[in-house]
DNA sequence: ATTCCACAGGAAACAGTGGTCC
DNA sequence: GGACCACTGTTTCCTGTGGAAT
């Protein structure tokens, strides 16, 4: 019997390979032609064309679910602008955040801030207040003459962070021009929520959505046009089944048409296959990697969470489909298992809710009468995810 | 009609950490 | 070295809830 690593590493040298590049059906990839999107690209650039004649473009705020090209097109319109710019007269600069990596307003400041070139002594990263965060920014763009196109992606996550953190920042923001001597500043919002502005405050929506763009969702054969276009590029001529396509297409189309969805079943299903050695990719693949990314999906997420939500997780698991206060007494026992000193009621009721945004956990409210209002949690996920998950973490060895 | 249960969940306060600024 | 700041994670306190029981 052969080495079972040469085996397979002389299998994979030896096979023929389906993918071509595939680097083409990775994320951060910037397809020449982005589909569909004709009439979005022209809005976009007409709200920033000001800059190319040397004036302030407006704010910007563009809509759309995940996947549907949003970045895409800001990223390839500002690039244009560039080319164009003449940098030694008209210093332009882009700068990209996403707002759902910073987990506070300061965060996204100060990232903005490095973009501009400030260093860690020019702008710390902790210490500072706020305002003088943002006047540090602004003094950089003044002094430097600089005309800043701000992109912050998935605005929607920072109009939470300003929710809770009740600070103006997004007001600021808005109206830096009128702080600014020389220079500007121009925002461009990118959000996946089209209610997100609810949650913001009149003066700030105004100042914001100088113009809108909404990105629709693609359909089924939109999709399916992107994807041939993709596979033709990453994988060998004919190693993909029509049929495999037509399902990717299909799956994604039911999640609101995400075409970045569309574009990772197909590289997944593309992986599968060249390790079964197939010739083709097939629907059996697709279905295989769909089911995959989920289960990476649902791991990555419990893997991440802190010890104690770990705990809450497993109390629910334990007293599947209980009520709030059975899920407590079920935690406090396992934290007594795990020598953990147990947090109040009021933490974990909130941890609960937590847990549920995350769609790892279904919460129902139940009125009982007499026996009061309760909430009653189970688990969404198989039990076995949970414990494969959890397998690893040595100090929930005892009570898995 | 009123009472009562078993919580849900908001608000405020607090403790602790890790930093800057003067 | 003390005042100040941002931030996280938590506790404490409190009000609200809807239907069964009385």
């Amino acid at each position: 019997m052969s080495d079972p690593v040469d085996r397979i590493i002389d299998s994979a040298k030896d096979g023929k390979s389906i993918l071509k590049d595939r680097s083409v059906l990775h994320f951060t990839h910037i397809p020449n032609t982005i589909f569909h999107r004709d009439a979005e690209q022209e809005k976009v650039t007409q709200s920033l064309l000001p800059i190319l004649k040397h004036a302030k473009p407006s704010n910007l705020l563009i809509y759309g679910k995940p996947g549907t090209g949003k970045t895409l097109v800001v990223k390839k319109v500002i690039s244009k602008i560039q080319e164009r710019v003449d940098q030694s007269e008209f210093p332009t600069k882009l700068i990209y955040t996403n707002a759902k990596n910073e987990s506070t307003t300061t965060g996204l400041l100060i990232s903005a801030g490095r973009q501009l070139g400030l260093d860690e002594k020019e702008l710390p990263m902790t210490g500072l207040a706020t305002g003088e965060v943002f006047k540090r920014l602004l003094d950089c763009i003044d002094k430097n003459n600089l005309n800043v196109i701000f992109v912050i992606d998935e605005i929607d996550y920072l109009a939470q962070l300003i929710a809770r953190s009740h600070k103006d920042t997004m007001y600021q923001l808005t109206r830096a021009n009128e702080r600014l001597g020389r220079g500007s500043l121009a925002l461009v919002g990118i959000s996946n929520d089209l209610k997100f502005k609810e949650m913001l405050d009149a003066r700030v929506i105004s100042g914001l959505s100088e113009e809108e763009v909404v990105f629709a969702n693609y359909d089924v054969d939109q999709l399916a046009k992107i994807l041939d276009e993709r596979i033709g590029e990453a994988f060998m001529p004919d190693s993909v089944e029509p049929q495999a396509l037509s399902l990717c297409a299909a799956m994604a189309a039911k999640m609101h048409g995400d075409a970045r969805r569309a574009i990772d079943l197909i590289r997944v299903a593309g992986e599968i296959a060249e390790r079964e050695q197939a010739d083709k990719v097939t629907a059996r693949h697709v279905r295989d990697a769909s089911q995959k990314i989920e289960e990476n999906k649902e791991e990555t997420a419990l893997k991440s969470y802190p010890l104690h939500e770990k705990l809450v997780i497993l109390a629910v698991m334990r007293a599947g489909g209980s009520s709030t206060g059975e899920i407590y007494t079920s935690y406090k026992n396992l934290c007594k298992a795990t020598a953990q000193d147990p947090l109040s009621q009021r933490r974990v009721t909130q941890m609960l809710n937590e847990v549920e945004v995350s769609g790892l956990i279904d919460g129902r409210i139940v009125h009982q009468g007499m026996h009061g209002r309760t909430k009653k949690y189970k688990l969404t996920i198989p039990t076995e995810t949970v414990k494969r998950a959890f397998k690893d973490d040595l100090s929930l060895e005892d009570v898995i």
